[in-house]
RNA sequence: UCCCCAGUAGCUCAGUCGGCAGAGCAGGUGGCUGUUAACCACCGUGUCCGUGGUUCGAGUCCGCGCUGGGGAGCCA
């Protein structure tokens, strides 16, 4: 008999007579003549309740069975007689497949997340890890909806890249040399001899690349792991992570804060319509104001805020910040959450920074005081998206690198892009764990994804 | 990297003023019930994170270290 998944068992309109169904078994309960068996194959949150009679041949085994035991159940789908559940399954089978021992660390009771941390290997099959990692496939899904029905083309740009210089971040150094005997020249690694044969790292963006292929694709996008060797130890950071990097020729800010905001709208939307039930998990057991705020994300529009304005804000608020608010600084984590949290209580898109404190490749606006960028805050998480429109004038890039002391010449095909066709264009950043943070409400960057990687974690 | 907090049974935690180490859950045994975080009774469980010190005596006070968490910085 063909199996089939418990999802489809659960949102069954009528009986489905005799089933074959898989899983693992999330608690037993013993009556005297049989027992009631939850059952649950990842395919959704719900569980399959089973009724396992005496009158089964093993039934001394299974009344044995514990938590976390894999079984196969094949019985007949019928309507429960007891209250919680429309459909059940009569067993007429029980095969044990494999009987997990009393150590099985996962109780049938609300773990923390911390200890959860430490068995990242189990932690899928808790009702809360399975709803998460359901939603980030959902998610994930949604996002390359979002850019297929917009005519974006899905860019696979490297992993391993020869710059050391993409500008952003610490970056992971990549070698085939043996440690022990490292080749110096002038007392520093001499690379020559290692498998690229000059230095090599770990992608911080896929910016400058997907820049190329819009250039020539006209709207692309890429959407793959990203590296970051910061020690950064908070709920927002990870050392992998991954980012989705949307590039658009002919388009300017304003677009690109429209893309932005369209995107998180869309997905989100998405995320209520096909996650319900995983959803209600999250709103009922992590994060009260969840629906609330998801719904905030989907309704409001978003502000349009010129980093000037931002300042003049903080400035009128009265409002005593540790650090203090001055044009010129980069705004702190306290006050990009009074604007997002306080202020304005929806997403915020700051934009036109001074061009003191960002990048070489964001345009310069006309006052040659700020540039074309902009970031997307989002409430209780903060920046979600950073982006820019890019300098397109070869002439001002190059006096840009020169005022920040950058060598052009490892740069040369990145500028090439500007002496041939130069057009034009725009793209952003959106840390997709953190748009995972904002869908569930959970608030550890460590607790959606798999298995996370940061300083000194690299277990699993 | 800096600041703050925590580390006690498999898990979640309590432990008073420095005086013999505790509970709930999980696990085991028996009972009960169309049950649903089932319920009732009984049973076992410890490098009190490590290390050095103060003290007649340290889970408790002090120093150092490790691990985890929160905040800051960096940013997605």
């Amino acid at each position: 008999m063909k199996r089939t998944k418990i999802f489809q068992l659960i949102d069954a309109d009528a009986p489905l007579d005799r089933v074959l169904a898989k899983g693992w078994v999330r608690t037993r309960r013993d009556s005297k003549t049989f027992s009631f068996i939850e059952l649950n194959d990842g395919s959704c949150l719900k569980n399959l309740q089973v009724i396992a009679d005496e009158s089964l041949d093993n039934y001394e085994e299974i009344k044995k069975i514990t938590t976390g035991s894999a079984v196969a159940v094949t019985g007949r789908h019928v309507e429960s007689k007891g209250g919680g559940q429309k459909w059940e399954v009569q067993a007429d089978g029980i095969e044990i497949i494999h009987m997990a021992p009393e150590t099985y660390p996962l109780q049938k009771k609300r773990h923390t997340d911390e200890f959860l941390r430490t068995i990242a290997h189990l932690r899928p099959r808790t009702n809360k890890y399975g709803a998460a990692f359901r939603i980030r496939a959902e998610l994930a899904y949604a996002i390359h909806q979002f850019f297929r029905d917009r005519g974006f083309k899905y860019i696979h740009t490297p992993i391993l890249t020869g710059s050391d210089c993409e500008g952003a971040g610490e970056l992971f150094r990549v070698t085939a040399m043996d440690l022990t005997r490292v080749p110096t020249v002038d007392g520093k690694p001499d690379f020559d001899g290692d498998f690229f044969g000059r230095e090599a790292n770990l992608t911080v963006s896929g910016q400058l690349s997907a820049e190329m292929f819009a250039l020539a694709l006209g709207d692309v996008y890429t959407f793959g792991p990203t590296f970051r060797a910061e020690n950064s130890n908070t709920r927002r950071h990870a050392a992998e992570f991954w980012m989705v990097e949307p590039e658009m020729a002919f388009c300017d800010l304003a677009g690109n804060m429209g893309l932005g905001e369209d995107l998180i709208r869309t997905v989100v939307r998405q995320i209520m319509d096909n996650c319900a039930d995983d959803l209600e998990l999250f709103a009922k057991f992590v994060d009260k104001k969840l629906m609330k705020t998801l719904q905030n994300t989907v309704d409001s529009d978003y502000v349009r805020l010129p980093y000037r304005e931002a300042v003049a804000i903080l400035l009128k608020s009265g409002k005593k910040f540790e650090f203090p608010v001055e044009f010129g600084k980069d705004l702190q984590s306290e006050h990009e959450r009074f604007l997002t949290e306080n202020h304005f209580r929806k997403p915020v898109i700051l934009h036109d920074y001074p061009k003191t404190i960002k990048p070489f490749y964001m345009r310069v606006n006309d006052d040659n005081e700020t540039v074309a960028a902009m970031d997307v805050l989002v409430p209780s998480i903060g920046e979600i998206i950073g982006g820019s429109q890019r300098e397109e004038r070869l002439d001002v890039l190059e006096a840009r690198m020169a005022e920040l002391s950058m060598e052009t010449e490892p740069y040369w095909w990145y500028l090439d892009s500007r002496r041939y066709g130069s057009v034009p264009h725009s793209g952003f950043g959106l840390g997709f764990e953190r748009l995972m943070m904002l869908v569930t409400g959970i608030s550890n960057i460590r607790d959606v994804i798999p298995f996370p990687r940061t300083p000194r974690n690299i277990e699993f």
